[in-house]
DNA sequence: GGAAGCATGTAAAGTGTTACATGATTTT
DNA sequence: AAAATCATGTAACACTTTACATGCTTCC
């Protein structure tokens, strides 16, 4: 009804989320297909922000009417295949969201942090296994950037790209440091575990020789 | 049907989610009411585990029910209250779920990563700007931890409590790690500002003096 | 007397994941 | 020939948040 838009859509009127610019931002840098956009997604913004193929569809769909991007039909052979584009009013909304000053919020759910919080209620020997554990899960976080992340984000970064790159190695050191921190804690479980016994002491014994940055 | 269970429960067959987790432990810790325990998870979980109270007083009926909390009214004048305790079902459930060996998954939401990854559309005194408001961002968070949790944290260790307080100074050293990661970040972009611009050099310059721990 | 905090809950809306459903093409 | 990958979508379920709804008590 009323007046078409020339782009097809409502100009840009729809309700933004998160997961719609991450579908801009990866088609700006080159994935054409809700498919290849996820691989991509998987392979580097995974790791803080998931999203699934059920998410990605749906979503193309609505920025597609709200005129943010434009779909041609590109089947291969028999198969069938959407190719997307930014439109300028796709592009604007991307950098819109890119200059806010607004603060991001940040959610993390760490069930491996919560157990730790209420470790208290282990033995010693279990409490010190608990940490070995995180520890070694968070450096398997960072190797797994390392070996999985950052090869993609060294190949955008020939087009230049440089922020991939920035973001998998923030992560892969932020990883590491946690790693390292765990071990430091372990160790002055250890060292306690000589003293005093679960769920005895009334904590008293010093800091130990870790270092928080700056 | 049939037989009775003497705790009043079906035997702890529910399915227990991290929630139930959090609150049998904040009850372990002596939160008695679901708004204490609201309180409590505000001031020390909340961080990487948040939750609602919408979750809270459901979540606290379905465990009475499985027989893992004891409720017991207990009004204070005029104004109901029910305060909860552990029972022997409560306290396995909890130290098996401490013990498991299964790696807890971690969820991160962080839309100011998703922001970075995608900044090469920006020119580069916005690019420096959105770093320096995250490292503030991070600083702040590292400060909140410090004032609002750790005192918090310092309170339960003198009952003999101390990974509240490990895994308060967890989050407050990583984020402080974050934000001097940050730091060097901007530095590396303000250096990079003075020889070439936006969007054009194809990434060749140095991994400049950051350094990953260990 | 008003504001802040204590206290408990429900309903609706929003968000996200898993499973379902299908089929072509390429690689081994 | 089978397995992996490419490719697109829907439906059901699970989970969370926000808003609604109510009322007492304590502090200023």
């Amino acid at each position: 009804m009323g007046f078409a838009n020339p782009v097809g859509g409502d100009g840009g009127t729809m309700k933004l989320r998160p997961v719609s610019y991450l579908l801009l931002g990866m088609v700006r840098l080159g994935a054409r297909s809700g498919y290849a956009i996820k691989k991509a997604a998987d392979l580097s913004t995974h790791a803080f922000w998931p999203t699934s193929l059920a998410q990605v569809y749906p979503e193309l769909g609505r920025l597609e009417q709200a005129g943010l991007l434009a779909r041609r039909e590109d089947p291969r052979g028999a198969r069938a295949r959407a190719e997307y584009s930014l439109t300028a009013l796709g592009s604007d909304s991307l950098l819109t969201w890119l200059s806010s000053t607004r603060e991001p919020p940040t959610k993390v759910r760490d069930e491996g942090l919560l157990r730790l919080f209420f470790a208290d209620a282990l033995g010693r020997e279990e409490q010190i296994a608990m940490v070995t554990r995180m520890a070694a899960s968070a450096r398997a976080a960072a190797a797994e950037i390392a070996e999985q992340v950052l090869p993609t984000a060294e190949a955008v970064e020939d087009h230049g790209n440089r922020f991939p790159l920035a973001v998998a190695r923030f992560g892969a050191d932020v990883y590491a440091y946690s790693a390292a921190w765990l071990d430091g804690l372990r160790q002055e479980l250890e060292a306690a575990g000589e003293e005093d016994e679960p769920r005895a002491g009334a904590g008293r014994e010093g800091r130990a020789t870790r270092q928080p940055p700056e």
